[in-house]
DNA sequence: TCACGCAGTGGGAAAAAGTGGGAAAAAATG
DNA sequence: CATTTTTTCCCACTTTTTCCCACTGCGTGA
């Protein structure tokens, strides 16, 4: 399971160093091939590759007539880009994506389970204060939020 | 079970020594595997990791498409960081955590049975006295507190 | 009252991780 | 097919992190 915060920089080149203590994991789960692709809250989304593989499998089995149904399937699939880890732990980000996520110089690492999610620092840090301030009252939760006691 | 307020001081480096007396039972219960996240209170959770693993469990597989689902994964897994107790029975609290907790150099450690919350001590002052002096009348109580004999 | 021991704290050195540059290989273009 | 540009791979340097050791202060017991 990959979790929490990682300071991550992007060079000239748009190479990103991964974590350390990820580095083994992603070796044994996938041998260093990540699949990157976008999310609707302009950040990216860092896959091994048989956990995307699965995903992409659902996504394309859905409905095609269906509107929403065909927008994650042209945003994710879509934009989904392979990468490989080189020796020095580190993969290469494509122009466009880093484009996409407004990611610069200083980026983070959000562990999100089975996958990362990438930020550019600064959007992070805003939206992060949103979710922290926002008020939930009156929002719809799942069910199994409802009684899941941290 | 953890319980009670204990004052815990962190050194330049973000070293925290945690009590003596948990100490034998996060031995036998994590070996010394911590997990630390984020509250929406500004202070920070404490978890051994096995319990930490059961919660994140439960979030993870929580529907990727709800808003509030995603905000609390962000949230408390996203922050999540596993740290292990060293030697000298500390454990090092990042820049980021810390920072977010307004953290200094004095602060609480506060027992709350499976997890422990690290609070800031001026923080914890001022937040608990406005829980005392908080009037809750007109308050609708969820039914578990309405049964509920202290 | 003095000595011993343990918990707490700080600092420093060794190791590991991160970063940048350059050269070689590959690809693209005319 | 040759030249130019892009990409990839490798090496070396710098910074950060981690681990270990030593000192201090307080409490306890002789």
């Amino acid at each position: 399971m990959f979790r929490g915060v990682n300071k991550v920089s992007l060079d000239a080149k748009g190479r990103m160093a991964l974590p350390t203590r990820y580095r083994d994991r992603i070796q044994d789960r996938c041998h260093g091939s990540l699949v990157i692709t976008v999310d609707r809250d302009y950040c990216l989304l860092v896959y091994p590759l048989p956990d995307w593989e699965e995903i992409e499998r659902k996504l394309i089995r859905l409905p095609s007539l269906n509107k929403q149904a065909r927008r994650l399937q042209r945003l994710m699939v879509g934009h989904a880009t392979e990468v490989e880890m080189d020796n020095n732990g580190r993969i290469l980000v494509s122009g466009e994506l880093r484009e996409f996520a407004g990611l610069d110089r200083k980026g983070l690492l959000i562990g999100q389970g089975n996958k990362f999610e990438l930020w550019d620092e600064t959007s992070w840090n805003e939206r992060r204060d949103g979710w922290l301030t926002e008020d939930d009252t009156g929002q719809d939760l799942p069910s199994e939020l409802e009684s899941l006691s941290l």
